[in-house]
RNA sequence: UCCGGGGUAGCUCAGUUUGGCAGAGCAGCGGACUGUUAAUCCGUUUGUCGUGGGUUCGAGUCCCACCCCCGGAGCCA
């Protein structure tokens, strides 16, 4: 039987028209003037269709007074003008047919509202709740607009490979690949391990990142982009970091540092702009439940031109700064989350992308500057979130990347391919790697992380 | 991993200071009322007080160990 989803239903005016809907109960209101309100929701939009069902429905005693919060039902009925307050539309139901019920005894889902904290201990039902819905399609959103952009603007989607045998950036533990019986792997001659009996013969990890992959393509089709499932198995317990998450990596070719920023905060005013656009009733239900300023700031930062500082000015501003840090300030040291949350919340007021970082503790790939002691990297800086985006234009000269690579005690022959690129019709590029979680956050003023991803995993979580 | 705060009914939490019958609101259930919409009103059920030891006549409360959750920090996106 044919459909229609709630959300087109509440935009209908053809009042007496025959509608099919289907989805779940929110609540069920019974009126002893012998009918009931039914409010369901499919998931299509934050709001729910009313439906009438009238006692003289075959079905009313049997069935209709049985549905109660997260019954599955269908409904066939007339597209009515709703005669009293709180909605423009309703159903006046012809046929009800239930699917599954839910026992109201123990389904875990009340209509009032209940902690994100409880509802992380079910994943499984919480996409059914109205922000854990609203966090859903404004990720989505966030997710299409990305292709959107990128796909507008000439990029190549690039898928890069999840299981690697390079650790990226030498920072950050990795989780390891194996299809060996950790009881009694086999052992080499030493007593260690012998991954040559490995499935892939070398140890093998899932990626932190498939920058070093779209560099090779990016020098092949000028602009490429991968969005993907990334991986850290940093012992993070924080609202902004998880074992899994989604990033977003762009990399240019025949591009330098400032086209790197040009298109990052392209990139990121579009995102915001494409949801206030599109999803604006879940963005105003934030706004109204999660955070009263959400409007505000997302309208600034789609508006404003993002500060642009470098580091050593970044350094000067936190010095001169009329502030108590925990950390202190000084050239050399990396910015601390009270030094960038200061910049760009107390300070500048609005995005922030600061530049050319000390090369002592960036990575091994970041251009090095004429002044020998900066590279040419660079981070958006947001208010609440802190580092959305993390980027650099990448040593494109040979003797210049192994050079970094010994400095920083990395193995050459590992890299060959990667060095190879410069061998071979090496040009400038650059790119960097949105976190798409941070952005969901960022764009729905969700506090924690593990409420933005629908099955997050973190430290000791893993159960959905 | 470090610092701080927590874990008591299905949910949100009081009770721990000073050891002495296990509590409230909401949800659920029964009823009343009502074009209702976080409905309202009356009545009512519900407990491994995170786990394991210990002290005590007696432990939710005191002691020890451990587990988990939340916030901040580090790492980063």
């Amino acid at each position: 039987m044919k459909r229609e989803l709630i959300k087109y239903v509440l935009e209908r005016e053809d009042y007496g028209a025959e509608v099919t809907v289907a989805g779940w109960v929110r609540t069920r209101r019974d009126s002893k003037g012998g009918f009931s309100f039914i409010e369901l929701n499919d998931g299509s939009t934050l709001t729910g269709l009313q439906i009438i069902a009238d006692g003289d429905l075959p079905n009313y005693e049997s069935d209709v007074l049985r549905l109660s919060i997260g019954s599955a039902v269908r409904v066939t009925g007339i597209l009515t003008e709703s005669p009293a307050k709180g909605q423009r539309v309703e159903i006046k139901a012809t046929e009800v047919e239930p699917f599954g019920l839910a026992d109201p005894e123990t389904y875990p889902l009340q209509k009032k509202r209940v902690s994100f904290e409880h509802l992380r201990e079910i994943a499984h039902l919480r996409p059914r709740t109205n922000t854990i819905g609203a966090v859903a399609r404004v990720r989505n959103a966030l997710s299409y607009a990305t292709h959107q952009f990128y796909q507008d603007r000439g990029f190549l989607y690039l898928h890069t490979p999840i299981i690697t045998t390079s650790d990226a950036e030498g920072a950050g533990e990795m989780f390891r690949v194996t299809t060996l019986d950790p009881g009694s792997p086999p052992r080499a001659e030493n007593g260690a391990v012998d991954y040559a009996q490995d499935f892939f013969g070398v140890p093998t990890f899932l990626t932190v990142s498939g920058q070093l992959n779209a560099e090779a393509y990016a020098l092949a089709f000028d602009r490429v982009y991968t969005f993907g499932p990334t991986f850290r198995a940093e012992n993070s317990n924080t609202r902004r970091h998880l074992a899994e998450f989604w990033m977003v990596e762009p990399e240019i070719a025949f591009a330098d540092l400032n086209d790197n920023a040009d298109l990052a905060e392209d990139y990121v005013k579009y995102l915001i702009r494409y949801v206030l656009e599109h999803n604006t009733t879940d963005i105003e239900f934030f706004n109204k439940w999660v955070d009263e300023t959400l409007v505000d700031t997302l309208t600034g930062v789609a508006e404003s031109d993002f500060e642009r500082i470098t580091y050593t000015q970044a350094i000067d501003l936190l010095e001169k700064a009329d502030e108590s840090f925990e950390f202190p300030v000084a050239w050399g040291d990396d910015l601390q989350s009270e030094h960038e949350r200061y910049l760009t919340e107390q300070v500048i007021k609005k995005p922030v992308i600061v530049t050319d970082f000390p090369f002592d503790f960036k990575a091994f790939y970041m251009r090095r500057n004429d002044d020998d002691k900066t590279v040419a990297a660079m981070d958006v800086l947001v208010p609440q979130i802190g580092e959305i985006v993390g980027g650099s234009q990448r040593e494109e000269r040979l003797d210049v990347l192994a050079d970094s690579m010994r400095i920083k005690g990395m193995d050459e022959d590992h890299y060959w391919w990667y060095l190879d690129l410069r061998r071979f019709g090496s040009v400038p590029h650059a790119g960097f790697g949105l976190g798409l979680e941070r952005v969901v956050q960022f764009a729905t003023g969700m506090q924690n992380i593990r409420d933005v991803i629908p099955f997050p995993r973190s430290p000791r979580n893993a159960e959905f």
